[in-house]
DNA sequence: TTCATTCAGTCGTAT
DNA sequence: ACGACTGAATGAACC
């Protein structure tokens, strides 16, 4: 294709982990004097050895998906126990194949010949356990996609509510009239409508979420348990208190002190222990004297509080329940975990909870506080050999978020989009010297159509007006399983990973505001493409994400893949292909059945996509692209692959759109799963290549094809 | 910015 | 089976 210069080469190929394909000798000039070498001696000491490497900066930021890996090592058999519960939800991420393979065991008919290979492959080499940090990981994300759900709900009642009440004021007049009449209705009406009508809105869907997954069991550690979780390390951040109730990590979405009661004392391991005994409490930050220093925690017991309004004292505290249970901690020196608080303006969730390891409540005593009240202090010191406290690290990453351009460090390009994109992504680059920026591409906002494509012309699409809102009548809602795939809090959030996703489009009668056109919006962050030791270029973002949230389109030029064999230098060539879309799920539970085959897509023509072993079009992002083509892989991505409908139906064009399938901290890495299926990739000579993967997950697949 | 209201599981007590 | 207990989340009301 077109001549590169070898930097640049070297730069994309690597940032891309490499797709598929480079000659062979370029593949050993430039990565096997190190990489084969060591891969040689042991694979996982090296993957370890590189996440170290890597993580060395971002260790800071990305706590829930950083960090050395190692920490699962003995905890992994203890998990045993709760098999069960995560069992039938498997088949995601990493192990997407290996949930296939089960299938094709239990009789169900193999696919084709790619999914059975793949399912052949992945049994290979995976790791056949799901580390503890994955399960806590699948565990937040089942909560989120009930909170997005519920929070769908809340915004459906509302709008009722809202359009009741309008309605209810402009028939005023009329029910007087008609009171004589229906005199009986009116009551009906009036009955049920009061009690729902008038909690007009704050409905907590995050405490409905917690519900919903105690009733189901899908709490991970229903038990309550001394000292640290397995899954959750030091620096985990939460991003609310239902959070760490899903986990079980605290198991109040209320209370600071969370402790176990007097019915633990009848289990043998706790025998010889005085209960109650508290296992972890919150510092909410609000007590600013609470904190001596990092080390070091002056806590206030519970009790006596006012409950509304100003949050006085008006009681004296009383030594039981949390309070008894931290007392009892001094006396049997009892660690317990410690999560603190803090405010985090400019991200959408307001408050982040850190995990600041187990302390021992080494002191307690009473005193009489500001109101002349007494209280309780209880003193706490963090254990040793723990890792470095967090709080000054999140402080730290979050402070290091440039404010302007000239605060940017390494700052290689300001803008790599050259004013395409609404916000400016600028290049940072502290690795190389002298450091270069990105080059050797086009920036393109949007997706060029290559010439001997068609996009389907003559498409309908809703006849609403405005916003869509009643998914009965959009036509767009009815394609999406009667109902409108995004919520629009913080902007418009994908409730859940679909198949496929109709939104609204150019044929709609509704505006560019309507709800139902979340991922056409452009870019909604503050994107940053900087330089990796390893990776090449990777992206991360400034703002935080909420999960749910689109993130950015995959583009480049919209081609059939047979013309792509000609571009053998190309590592940029994203598939459209629903079912390999499906593998990249990344995390994201499936619901076939949710969503409806619309009629417009010919049921012969689905069978076709079924049968192809090769999808007939793909994005090649190699000369042309947008944002999307910097973004690395990771067996543990933090974004998942959405196919979108909005100008055309047809699935076989359908848009690219990367989805954040997690809540993302500010700066650490985006990275999505690029799905291929193992021994799927050929090189020149017909034989299978083969890549590993270096994402430091502790999942990960060790190979990237 | 502050204010007021709601939210629901746990733990202990009382059946 | 019941009720006290708890302070986060949230929208409204407030300048």
């Amino acid at each position: 294709m077109v001549v590169q210069s070898p930097k640049c080469v070297q730069e994309s190929s690597i940032s891309n982990g490499e797709v598929s394909l480079r000659t062979e000798s370029e593949f050993q000039k430039r990565v096997s004097p190190r990489l084969k070498e060591k891969q040689r001696v042991e694979k996982e000491l090296l993957v370890r050895r590189r996440v170290e490497l890597l993580d060395d900066n971002e260790e800071v930021v990305a706590s829930a998906v950083g960090g050395g890996g190692g920490g699962g090592g003995g905890s992994e058999e203890k998990s045993s126990e709760k098999k069960k519960k995560t069992y039938k939800r498997r088949c995601i991420g990493g192990n997407v194949n290996q949930e296939e393979e089960k299938k094709k065991v239990n009789g169900e008919v193999a696919k084709t010949a790619e999914d059975s290979e793949a399912g052949n492959g992945a049994v290979k080499g995976v790791v056949a356990e799901k580390s503890d940090i994955a399960k806590v990981k699948e565990t937040i994300r089942l909560f989120n996609k009930y909170y997005l759900l519920l929070v769908q709900e809340e915004e459906k009642r509302c709008r009722k509510v809202e359009a009741d009440k309008k309605a209810s004021k402009v028939s005023k007049s009329k029910k007087k009239e008609s009171k004589a009449t229906k005199g009986s209705k009116s009551k009906k009406m009036v009955v049920p409508v009061l009690p729902e009508d008038t909690k007009s809105k704050a409905k907590r869907p995050d405490l409905k979420a917690i519900s919903k997954m105690m009733e189901n069991g899908e709490i991970l550690y229903p038990e309550k348990r001394i000292g640290n979780i397995p899954g959750i390390r030091v620096g985990h951040q939460f991003y609310s208190r239902a959070e760490m109730v899903a986990v079980g990590f605290h198991s109040h979405w209320l209370n600071g002190i969370d402790y176990m009661g007097q019915s633990y004392s009848k289990l043998e391991e706790h025998k010889d222990k005085t209960f109650p005994l508290a296992v972890a409490i919150v510092l909410s930050g609000m007590y600013e004297d609470d904190l001596d220093n990092a080390e070091d925690v002056l806590y206030t017991g519970q009790g006596g509080h006012d409950l509304t309004g100003n949050k006085r004292q008006i009681q004296d505290q009383k030594m039981e329940r949390g309070n008894l249970a931290l007392k009892n901690c001094v006396e049997q020196k009892i660690a317990v975990r410690v999560i603190r608080g803090h405010e985090s303006k400019s991200s959408y969730c307001g408050k982040v909870y850190t995990y600041d390891g187990l302390y021992q409540v080494v002191h307690y005593w009473a005193e009489k506080g500001i109101s002349g009240y007494t209280i309780f202090k209880y003193r706490l010191r963090r254990q040793d050999g723990q890792p470095l406290l967090t709080t000054n690290q999140v402080q730290f990453s979050y402070g290091r978020v440039p404010q302007s351009v000239s605060e940017i460090r390494g700052l290689v390009c300001e803008d790599i989009t050259g004013g395409q994109e609404d916000i400016p992504i600028p290049a940072t680059n502290l690795v190389d010297d002298p450091p270069v920026a990105p080059t050797g591409y086009k920036y393109c906002k949007s997706i060029q159509v290559a010439k001997n494509v068609k996009l389907p012309t003559n498409v309908t699409g809703c006849n609403c007006n405005g916003k869509c809102v009643d998914p009965r009548t959009c036509a767009c809602a009815r394609l999406n399983g009667s109902d409108f795939p995004y919520v629009s809090r913080d902007g418009g959030r994908l409730i859940e990973a679909k198949d496929v996703v109709f939104e609204c489009g150019p044929n709609c009668g509704c505006g560019p505001d309507c709800l139902n056109r979340t991922s056409q919006r452009g870019l909604k962050y503050r994107l940053e493409v900087f330089r990796t030791p390893k990776k090449g270029w990777a992206v991360r973002s400034w703002d935080f994400i909420p999960s749910g949230a689109p993130v950015c389109e995959y583009t480049g030029i919209l081609m059939q893949t047979e013309d792509t064999d000609s571009v053998s230098e190309n590592n940029y060539i994203f598939d459209i292909d629903c079912l390999q879309t499906m593998r990249g799920l990344g995390g994201r539970e499936r619901r076939f059945r949710d969503v409806s085959v619309p009629t417009i897509i010919s049921s012969d023509r689905h069978d076709d996509l079924r049968s192809e072993s090769v999808p007939e079009f793909c994005i090649d992002a190699g000369s042309t692209g947008n944002i999307a083509r910097f973004i690395n892989h990771s067996c543990e991505p933090n974004l998942f692959v959405q196919c979108v409908l909005s100008s055309h139906h047809d699935i076989k064009l359908a848009r690219i759109m990367l989805f954040a399938a997690d809540n993302i901290p500010p700066l650490q890495e985006l990275t999505y799963d690029y799905g291929y299926a193992l021994d799927s990739v050929y090189g020149p000579d017909g034989k299978i290549k083969q890549m590993a993967c270096y994402c430091g997950a502790p999942d990960c697949r060790k190979r990237l094809f």
